[in-house]
DNA sequence: CTGCCCCGTCCGCTCACAGCAGACGCGGGG
DNA sequence: CCCCGCGTCTGCTGTGAGCGGACGGGGCAG
């Protein structure tokens, strides 16, 4: 098991997250910080990983691309284990129990 | 549907699911602040949702928590769809390609 | 009973950064 | 040339991230 890559960090995944949904939606960043309440600036820094937003500015986002935390974190989860050299087994374990639920 | 009970914020399912980990391993809240290297007061503050951590404290605590941030969102994931009044089918959806990986 | 230790939370503080206004470069169209 | 929209850069300020000291509660020993 290589150890030589560092876990990316929440910031980095959201940013990545954030900017998938809006290009697989064909928004533009412009449009999407106007709907979010946000500035373009801003929303450019969010999806680069630049900054850390507020769980209320996540929450804009997330509305503005009509989508959910839910939704939001699950992506991150599957990027955070696409990342990782080898998928923990319990993090799989925890997924089908989401299922059975 | 019902649209009385909002999203949870981020910060507060986060604190959640940190202190659900937590009391889950029987770790003290002293303990794995001193493991994590950030002040009791602020482990604290994080678990009850008052703060808005940053990656790299999230990391951290996770560290601590012999957790990684793959689970941490998944279980983030999994209390934010307890709380969802009903559960999103694209959300399913997303769980069931994350097994299939 | 008192004193000690550990636990978790409250209160107040400082300085780094969240979030943004103005500016910039680029591409496209008239 | 101009205008418009896109996304990013730069600099700024007020706010809150993160913590030190203090506090109350519980448990244990003398």
């Amino acid at each position: 098991m290589a150890t030589t890559c560092p876990e990316p960090l929440w910031r980095h995944l959201l940013g990545d997250e954030l900017r998938g949904i809006r290009q697989e939606r064909g928004r533009t960043l412009t449009e999407t910080a106007r709907r979010a309440g946000v500035s373009p600036q801003y929303l450019s820094e969010m999806e680069r990983g630049l900054k850390e937003p507020s769980s209320e500015m996540i929450a804009a986002v997330a509305g503005a691309l009509d989508t959910s935390l839910v939704d939001l974190t699950l992506g991150v989860a599957e990027r955070a284990l696409e990342r990782a050299p080898a998928p923990p087994a319990q993090a799989e374990v925890r997924v089908s129990l989401t299922l059975a639920a």
